[in-house]
DNA sequence: TGGATTAATCGATACGTATCGACAATTGGC
DNA sequence: GCCAATTGTCGATACGTATCGATTAATCCA
């Protein structure tokens, strides 16, 4: 596969570079008959413009810069609908993406921007004090955060509405009559990661139980996994074994240990106790027993953030209304909600 | 955040900006004098080179083009630590990733060549006729497969070792003495996609226990997810279940919904039923029990994929030892293999 | 001590594209 | 049928770096 220039094409076609370049950027009147020339060169050649070369004078790399967390403690699996939808609407734009690990830290997005290596960036995950947002505010691209830090200070930022979330959870524990909600803490070491999205959820649900006068209770942290799970079963019951409970998992990681260990106890799911999860539907549907949950939405949040990079490429200055855009959850009641006691029975 | 040019540099350190370019490159001798004066000037501007102006310079890009498989049906945890390893050692060399899906199939890769994008590309996921292969072939840049096409034609791969997986899985089944050997399936879908890892592990399930005297038996195609698993179970069962058996399953995806349903069969793992599982140990660990298995390693297949990208760049011809790179597994036995029977209560 | 090698630097040019200004040819209005 | 505006094309230049050849100064060896 040789590789051709827009001065070889120039000359399949007997015109000027320039030319070539205008027929390919459409950035002035081309006459049909030059377009027509000037496109059997290219499609006889198979020619494709340089990169490198277009991003030297053009200022733009057609590239956005996405930097995401790995490593453990990360919910791996709840990561990829994210890289695969900002992915695909960055193809849809003729836009790369270009993958930088969160353990880079500001010194990573110093050297995207620095170096112009991308248009735009995209930081997942985005914590509430968070190094890279003060970074972030004097950099020469666009930057969308995905997670809302405690000074956004201008910044555009897109994330799953917790709060919601929460406020649909609890309100459908209570519409189902249960006796106390049971809030389930994710594990000691977010925390100290400042993630702020586990006190907006976990607030939000004490907050609208209280308003709804009911009980409610917050279980510390649990680790992820087996054992830590059964554990918590085993206290829960210890404590409130004979009222009709309802619990909140706001951790995906834990959803399934939990269930296990209910079920181990001989407590079946949406008969002996009631579980609302807030995770994807795509787990919520292939956990055992498939599980009531409020939506995490990866995929929508994706949408609204490359669209939200989009306007900012194109026109600058943020969109209008606010810069904060949070996405909402839909409830699916599955099969672990206690049905409504029969009045009549009391 | 203000952009200099290596010219700025030259100006603030009283020199040329070839000089500079030699500074950061270190292909010409500079003095110590000199290289702290630049070093200085680079501090105090915070000066980062062009992207692409060096790419268009050098002709490098310092990219590694990634194309991985997204969408459902893909194991999606699994090509995490893919991902994450290949970022990890790239960024190690000073290399970034430039991720385009699978689904951008070998039009993708005549962009990334065509365009000059990157430097090198590793292909995920690769099929037995894969319509990328014929094509990277022809690329002007080195091309590494991870996974083993039907030919790969001088392209160097890198695998997980299936073959060896599966020998160590019926060998362990043999050693344990169990009567019969379940392998179980893949979903069909799969196995119209070409993915030659399928036989591969398969076949040489069948040749090792045929070569030891274990009956072993193909249960064929289960999808995904709990109810067909339930279906596989229910049908084992009535067929052998007065039989010592060993499943082997080796598709992640379908691990925890089999030992789901032996368990809601009343058949423990490990003390009524076998499994092994080829999964990586970090799912085999977090199942419900832990899973025997034999160990996926995306973390090595990943760093053999970046060493041999390196050295394909270094050296611009292949390694001398064999183009085709296979990872072997580890057996970790956990609660899954049922203890030998005491020949004495024969 | 002189000719030859080496070290250190500079200036000029190439990389491949986008874009500006100039120019010719065409069109439009009256 | 003339001037103005528009359309279509070309040539030249800029983008920021790497790299080649040339130059000067310093070092070496006989």
């Amino acid at each position: 596969m040789a590789r051709f220039t827009s001065k070889d094409v120039a000359r399949v076609a007997g015109v000027a570079q320039s030319t070539v370049s205008y027929v390919l950027t459409g950035k002035r009147s081309i006459s049909e008959e030059t377009r027509r020339r000037v496109q059997d060169a290219i499609d006889q050649l198979t020619y494709q413009p340089n990169a490198g070369a277009r991003a030297l004078a053009s200022q733009r790399t057609s590239v956005i810069g996405l930097m995401m967390p790995f490593g453990p403690g990360v919910d791996t699996a709840g990561q990829l609908p994210f890289i695969e939808t900002i992915a695909l609407l960055a193809r849809a734009q003729d836009y790369d993406v270009l993958l930088v690990t969160t353990e880079e830290g500001a010194g990573g997005l110093h050297r995207l921007a620095g170096r112009s290596l991308c248009d735009a960036i995209i930081i997942m995950d985005v914590h509430e004090e968070d190094e890279r947002v003060p970074l972030a505010t004097s950099l020469p691209v666009p930057v969308l955060l995905i997670g809302v830090p405690a000074d956004s200070a201008g910044l555009q930022c897109v994330d799953v509405s917790f709060e919601q979330a929460a406020e649909l959870a609890v309100t459908e524990m209570a519409t189902t009559k249960h006796d106390r909600i049971m809030l389930i803490g994710h594990p000691e070491d977010l925390h100290h990661r400042h993630l702020n999205f586990i006190p907006r959820f976990n607030n939000r649900v004490l907050e609208v139980a209280r308003h709804l006068n009911l009980p409610c209770e917050y279980i510390a942290s649990v680790e992820n996994g087996r054992d830590a799970a059964r554990k918590l079963v085993a206290r829960i019951l210890a404590d409130h074994g004979d009222e009709r409970l309802g619990l909140i998992i706001p951790n995906t990681q834990v959803v399934q240990p939990i269930l296990h260990a209910l079920t181990a106890n001989n407590l079946v799911p949406g008969q002996d106790v009631s579980v609302i999860a807030h995770c994807t539907d795509e787990v919520a549907e292939e956990t055992e027993p498939p599980v009531t949950n409020v939506s995490l939405e990866p995929r929508e949040v994706s949408r609204r953030a490359i669209e939200t990079v989009f306007h900012l490429l194109d026109n600058g200055r943020p969109k209008p209304d606010s810069p904060i855009d949070l996405v909402p959850s839909r409830l699916t009641r599955r099969d672990t909600i206690m049905p409504i006691p029969d009045v009549g029975s009391v």
